[in-house]
DNA sequence: GTACATGCAAATATTTTGCAAAGAC
DNA sequence: GTCTTTGCAAAATATTTGCATGTAC
């Protein structure tokens, strides 16, 4: 893969943000359409997240982004502020036990929960 | 909710396939355009999972769709054949504990397993 | 120089919405 | 009769693709 100015904007957004879950729309709105054109970041995003650079998270039909250099992760998002919060995947010692049952080779998975998040629930009742 | 016939084949539908995930495009197709619009799948499942009679699952960026009314299930789809292989869930039990350490009030979740399966993994290595 | 990557515009796919007409209760 | 639901058409949203041009290696 060839080290663009492009796909490295990408990169350092993530570090910028710590991180961040974004989504395509939100990446392109960042750097601004003359760093980089929205069909380039989908394009970019995914050749990183089949090389297993980015993490793609899919929340209510949309696809969010995140690096997967640190520990993979999933989110619970807020339905109410739309945040979400990042929280550690527990679901991997259970995959060998499901391969075996449905002889199913897993290649990913993908969690999302959906609630009120602590500020929300207080307020939103 | 009034019980339209729109709705009625909807349910009839699910019952009729062994309760298989069928996205709107899908359903749309199998009852035929003169049953029902498309707009009105999407309104009626927008509903069923409201009213919780139907659990949404996101593959993919599309949702998809089932029953409720049996237990709670998960999906594991092959990447190569399309197919989905009901799970049954085993995330309730941790829901609690994520709840309690993020102060957050989970409301759904979703979870989607990609991989090959059984017939796939062996023909196509 | 070549193969890969980008920009632009257009297409596709999926989902949502406004509004008038039809149907359930 | 009233209020909900539907059909239709149009819009909104998200993503993908073709093709000519540009750039990394």
């Amino acid at each position: 893969m060839r080290m663009t100015k492009q796909r490295k904007a990408i990169i350092d957004l993530f570090g910028q943000n710590d991180n961040q879950a974004l989504n395509a729309d939100m990446i392109h709105n960042m750097l601004g359409n003359e760093e980089m054109n929205l069909s380039t970041v989908y394009r970019n995003m995914d050749k990183l997240t089949e090389l297993g650079l980015v993490q793609r998270i899919i929340i209510n039909t949309v696809a969010y982004y995140c690096l997967a250099n640190s520990t993979h992760r999933h989110f619970m998002l807020c339905t109410n502020c739309k945040k979400l919060i990042p929280i550690h995947c527990f679901l991997k010692k259970m995959l060998p036990a499901l391969e075996e049952e449905n002889d199913f080779s897993i290649t990913s998975h993908d969690m999302t929960i959906l609630g009120l998040c602590h500020t929300c629930k207080n307020i939103a009742g």
